[in-house]
DNA sequence: GTCTATAAAGCGATAGAC
DNA sequence: GTCTATCGCTTTATAGAC
């Protein structure tokens, strides 16, 4: 694998775990088996600049995963639901070490760096973009499916959290059910 | 007031918008007014220690406005909604700077900081417990009304953060409304 | 592109006078 | 309880050889 890349996969895998201002270059040109010079090189923004290719990446991450999901189940309910047993595995396997990819980035940067604040944004509106698109497809009106994705989107995000603070599958199992059944009550 | 409680209260509100391991002793101490001795007189265990007694404090605040609000509306589907729309009055009129009390250090804890992330949990708990018996007093069965109480603090919780990352309300308003919605599909 | 060395600043924590 | 000074370490970032 290429220098930058596993730069890019370190940085997001420790931002992830313990966020952006907890991780330092050292940590990261060490997990990544390149030297501070080379982190530079390919970064000369430093923190900052790799803090957003960890973003994007992250972002990508998830999306591939959601992607996949949804279109394994024709009905958006189930798919949803699915989603959600699908991180709370993710979770569980990792012992509860592996959360959102972006979320403590994100929130630690609102307000103080534009920038990644800007491309966390990004990512969390194409998460939204899939969900919504899963449901305008199943036929549910446009704003309907917006609306329904947005707070897919932040159900998750607040069910991985509290899985991942309380080291338990049941937030995000629950989320599931009840996003699904929200989802069915709107169904055209 | 009292020199330890400016500490605490100093501490929560930097560690709610930069947290934990963004927020430096000497800043504490700065923008509380205590000198560096104070604060480790009164706190011996260092950062650490501060950090459980911000986690509390934002707790209780917290705690504090979800009683208020739930306890204002007799139907538990309008409190609900009323809770989302005072996080988003809240969150606007910070400018998007004061988000979820204890969300980031939580997070930053979860794995590594366990006595922190055990106060966190404790304050989720307290706050799901809230929703719960709102939900019992009107007659919502006791699993029905423990499992609604999950979604309801995982919703509201994803929901500010993307109003914060986001910078708008709307995420909040929706999950209000979806919420309510959610719950009125439950009533007994 | 990779590597080492180092600068400049900040960190958490401690000691001890008052 | 309050205050100042300081220790030892780590941080981000840069310089320059290879």
């Amino acid at each position: 694998m290429k220098t930058k890349e596993r730069i890019v996969r370190s940085t997001a895998r420790l931002m992830q775990r313990q966020g952006y201002a907890a991780t330092g270059l050292k940590q990261i040109s060490q997990e990544s088996g390149a030297t501070l010079g080379s982190v530079y090189h390919f970064f000369p923004g430093g923190k900052a600049e790799l803090a957003i290719a960890a973003v994007r990446h992250g972002g990508k991450e998830f999306a591939d995963m959601l992607r996949e999901t949804l279109e394994r189940e024709d009905d958006p309910a189930t798919a949803i639901a699915a989603c959600a047993d699908e991180l709370a595995e993710g979770m569980r396997a990792s012992q509860w070490q592996d959360g959102c990819p972006i979320v403590i980035t994100a929130l630690e940067s609102a307000g103080r760096a534009l920038d990644i604040q800007r491309a966390a944004e990004e990512e969390f509106a194409a998460w939204r973009e899939l969900v919504s698109g899963k449901l305008r497809r199943t036929g549910y009106p446009e704003d309907v499916a917006r609306e329904l994705a947005h707070t897919v989107i932040s159900t998750l995000e607040g069910a991985e959290m509290a899985a991942q603070v309380g080291e338990s599958e049941e937030p995000l199992r629950l989320a599931g059910r009840h996003l699904a059944r929200l989802i069915t009550s709107y169904r055209p």
